[in-house]
RNA sequence: GGCCUGUUCGUCUAAUGGUUAGGACUUUACCUUCUCAAGGUAGAAAUACGGGUUCGAUUCCCGUACGGGCUACCA
């Protein structure tokens, strides 16, 4: 049998990272066992409904590199088609799957139809709260006849189809990652399966779906987990059998708390807008309740299939780490060939208005070069590299090295730019000029500092910066000496 | 309140019935160095608590504390 297994979200938002990792493992698994990734989208609430929220997922999930199987996905221009014949994969597009299903429960005495208002349920609830008692609906319309209920239901009385929940036993099933988990049986709700307008609830369309989407694996977030029993009773009043569960411990805010948007940015569209590379937020994020033991840390999309193990996912919840995220980023930054980062920089330079499109792609990939193991997002290049294009203002103080002074460095600065001048625009590139002004400081048993410090300020307008010769060679012989012309009046 | 669930450095985590409890991020010092970054070396930093079981428990069991999730005609 092929393993199958789907990531569900609702389009309710933007995709968050925690349905970013549960969305990885669940891809993970299938890859490795050669299995197939599906992607169904869970529609049935038509209130909480976000205009873009479904393409944005789908976009999150493709710049991620996660690539769906089957399901709902989005071709290279942007269309969202479905792929795959054990569709529908939207559920609002399966009603008519659902009622024949809920029918049946009702049929089989599984379910029955309920008329309580959403008052009374309130009503209910204040009760049960104020009175510190276990909550839950009180089963007022479980012992309704089904002739009674039938006759209210033909005279448009709006109503609710509820599954009925054994009141003996428990409920037991072997989580993945959790191992047994017990409930009583009498302790959980008659759930509501069918809503007032017709749509199913989750639990229901769930249970269906994934039995008819053959799926073998369902893996999603620890949240679900206390609704499990009601999805294990559901298939057994069809008699299907009960895919393999593995439920993931959940992101968590820096205080522990479920990871939320009140404390930083938890869609995955933030963190494509501040510039970090895909490859590291699926490091990091896989790495979030899972370890493969080792101390390798570096683990692209292939290795990550190839040494994934569902057994290996941590029980506790994960705080979503920043520094940790930066650092994987700085890392794959500092990994990325020059055409890639020219490719990747280009759109954060062009959107500064530093430079266009139709720029010099070898001379830009010199200028990225500079900040290049500086950086840990690309949205800090344009700014990092911002004194390449305009020689920010300065003072002339801050050109006098500090083992140094100031009549030094206006002795220095420009016998420095005359030696300079003497090397040719076709020489003119960092090792040459190292060599060069290595040569004239020894010669002139300057230290090395005295010569340094004020040339690479003087190019780059900063006390701190990548340097002196790397920055001469992408400013050209022009432009640097330019440059030094203008440190040297700022001393006099 | 009820149900479910979890707890190793600040954070992500590794490991085992016997280890100097390992790594990474962060952080401190030093080295390198014209500055920053990077790199190198060294350091600080954890088994929540209390009972058992055991020759021995961080590991197994029980309890306590604390945390988290769920408790909707939301997913």
């Amino acid at each position: 049998m092929i393993l199958r297994t789907r990531y569900a979200p609702s389009p309710t938002g933007m995709l968050h990272v925690g349905g970013l990792r549960t969305a990885l493992y669940c891809y993970l698994i299938a890859k490795q066992n050669n299995g197939k990734f599906l992607l169904r989208i869970e529609d049935t609430d038509r209130k909480r409904f976000v205009e873009g929220g479904l393409e944005n997922i789908l976009r999150s999930l493709k710049w991620a590199g996660i690539e769906t199987d089957e399901g709902v996905v989005m071709d290279e221009n942007g269309v969202i088609r479905e792929k795959g014949d054990k569709g529908p994969y939207m559920q609002s597009n399966r009603l008519e799957l659902y009622g024949k299903y809920a029918k049946e429960l009702l049929e089989k005495g599984h379910a029955y139809h309920c008329f309580c208002t959403a008052q009374r349920l309130e009503d209910l609830r204040n009760y049960q709260n104020a009175n510190k008692l276990a909550s839950g609906y009180d089963g007022l319309c479980r012992g309704l006849s089904p002739a009674e209920a039938q006759e209210r239901v033909s005279k448009g009385e709006a109503h609710v189809l509820r599954m009925k929940m054994p009141k003996e036993g428990e409920t037991v099933f072997n989580d993945l990652i959790r191992g047994e988990v017990v409930f009583k049986n009498e302790l959980i709700d008659d759930q509501v399966i069918i809503k007032t307008d017709g749509f199913p609830t989750y639990h229901f369309a769930v249970v269906i779906d994934d039995h008819f989407m053959e799926i073998t694996h369902v893996v999603r977030g620890d949240e679900w987990i206390s609704s499990t029993p009601k999805h294990i009773q559901l298939y057994k009043y069809f008699g299907w059998d009960v895919p393999q569960l593995a439920h993931l411990p959940l992101l968590l805010n820096t205080d522990k708390t479920k990871m939320s948007k009140r404390q930083g940015d938890v869609a995955v569209e933030d963190y494509i807008q501040k510039g970090y590379l895909p490859e590291a937020m699926i490091n990091f994020v896989a790495f979030l309740g899972w370890n493969p033991g080792g101390e390798k840390e570096m683990y692209s999309m292939d290795e990550l299939i190839k040494d994934f193990q569902i057994e290996k996912i941590n029980k506790s919840g994960a705080v979503f780490n920043l520094e940790k995220l930066d650092w994987f980023n700085q890392q794959y930054i500092r990994n990325l060939s020059g055409d890639k980062m020219v490719e990747l920089s280009l759109p954060w330079l062009v959107k500064a208005g530093l430079v266009k499109y139709n720029v010099d792609r070898a001379w830009i990939s010199m200028v990225l070069s500079l900040e290049k193991e500086r950086v840990s997002t690309l949205a800090q290049l344009p700014e990092a590299l911002g004194f390449v294009f305009v020689l920010p203002e300065y003072t002339g103080d801050i050109l006098i090295w500090k083992k140094s002074n100031e009549s030094e460095v206006k002795e220095i600065l420009p016998r420095l730019a005359e030696e300079l001048n003497t090397v040719s625009v076709q020489q003119w590139n960092k090792d040459i000029l190292q060599l060069v002004v290595g040569e004239w400081v020894k010669n002139n048993n300057f230290q090395n500092g005295s010569v340094l410090w004020p040339l690479r300020v003087s190019l780059s307008g900063q006390q701190n910066s990548p340097g002196p010769f790397e920055i001469a060679s992408v400013l050209g012989k022009d432009e640097s000496l330019r440059r030094i012309k203008l440190a040297i009046e700022k001393l006099l």
